[in-house]
DNA sequence: TTCATAATATACTTTTTAGTATATTTTTAT
DNA sequence: ATAAAAATATACTAAAAAGTATATTATGAA
């Protein structure tokens, strides 16, 4: 069973999480954790060594949140056409996301890239993951006779990820899903003309 | 010719927005504007009703600035094709960027949605128009008979800005180039598969 | 060249935010 | 049940950041 004090770590982790996602690292104030918890000074920095040991498990939790449930979503998929198709709807509705605030991948990385290196290296990690996983999932698609051997995998990966990523911010920021749902239809028939 | 004060105020904007961009809104402290620029908070205060107006300006130029270099190069295209290629080419060095720290679009996009309406506005305007120009720019090619009329010019329009916003800050986090320049050849390639 | 105005510098105050010391309460193992 | 240890609350200090009042200097139109 999970001690009190784990419980309560986790409960201002996961309090945190979509504060910090909306606000950014730079946003978030230690009052601004404290008024969603309704806890105080004394019980947080009992968890937590400081803003910035916070800050890193915040983002932790964040990029372990999104890659979990995008996995799970994924995973569902029969065919590797299947899991793609998975992944692109995973991303489908732009302004409510599955943590609020966006996709906190490219919300961490674009605020980490000039000013966390230590966060910029673990989104990176994440990216980097991300892309081999489908990667590989494309030359499996390959291999298993799915698609033609004309697309190339690592392109196709960064092609999706980047279009993905890109368009939620932009459809977040013109308040509108509709270039997101044109978007993924566009990215399912770019992989249908690869189908076999 | 122009006033001392307003020479000053530009230094200021122009000083101020490199940092902007690298450490977002956010991120940037009256402090961070004086030691750069060398001046004292009474000469910044003079110029400049508070932090928020500061920010709102800078924001104001860093947009003006990526579009209107961004048009400058697109303008440069003969065809409508050309056009397209400049405009993905502007953005082929996603680690030394036109201003320091990436693409001010996507970084403003990212930080303004949860956090700055005003801002927000601002960036979901650019957005806008850089996406009906690239529409026009493609309902153009389509007219001209450059392009098929297979091809669904908002979506392309979208697909493309999306991508590539999306593929820089992936680029960045990662430290490295070499994603985008696949990437665009890629869109080219798309591009092609269009061409008459 | 002078003088009114604008620009800039200096030296503050205020506010916000991070962080700490210590007292009190709650867990949990015995 | 109880006592040691852990968790939490209270009330502070420290530092950083925003913003202001006022003195000084520079600009440019008469």
């Amino acid at each position: 069973m999970l001690t009190k004090a784990e419980k309560t770590k986790q409960f201002i982790l996961h309090t945190a999480a979509p504060i910090y996602n909306q606000k950014g690292i730079s946003g978030v104030s230690i009052d601004d954790v404290l008024a969603a918890t309704k806890l105080t000074k004394g019980c947080l920095y009992s968890h937590f060594e400081n803003k910035e040991d916070l800050t890193n498990q915040v983002v932790d939790l964040l990029l372990k949140k999104i890659s979990d449930q995008m996995r799970l979503e994924v995973a569902k998929g029969k065919t590797v056409k299947g899991k793609l198709f998975n992944f692109l709807d995973f991303y489908k509705d732009p302004i409510q996301t599955f943590v609020p605030g966006g996709c906190p991948i490219i919300n961490t990385a674009a605020e980490a890239d000039d000013n966390f290196p230590l966060i910029k290296e673990k989104v990176a990690s994440v990216f980097r993951a991300g892309q081999e996983d489908l990667t590989n999932l494309l030359i499996q698609g390959i291999e298993d006779g799915e698609f033609s051997k004309e697309l190339e995998p690592s392109v196709i990966a960064f092609k999706i990820v980047a279009a993905v990523e890109g368009g939620i911010v932009m459809c977040r920021v013109m308040n509108s899903t509709k270039p997101m749902v044109s978007l993924i239809k566009n990215l399912k028939a770019e992989l249908e003309q690869y189908s076999n």
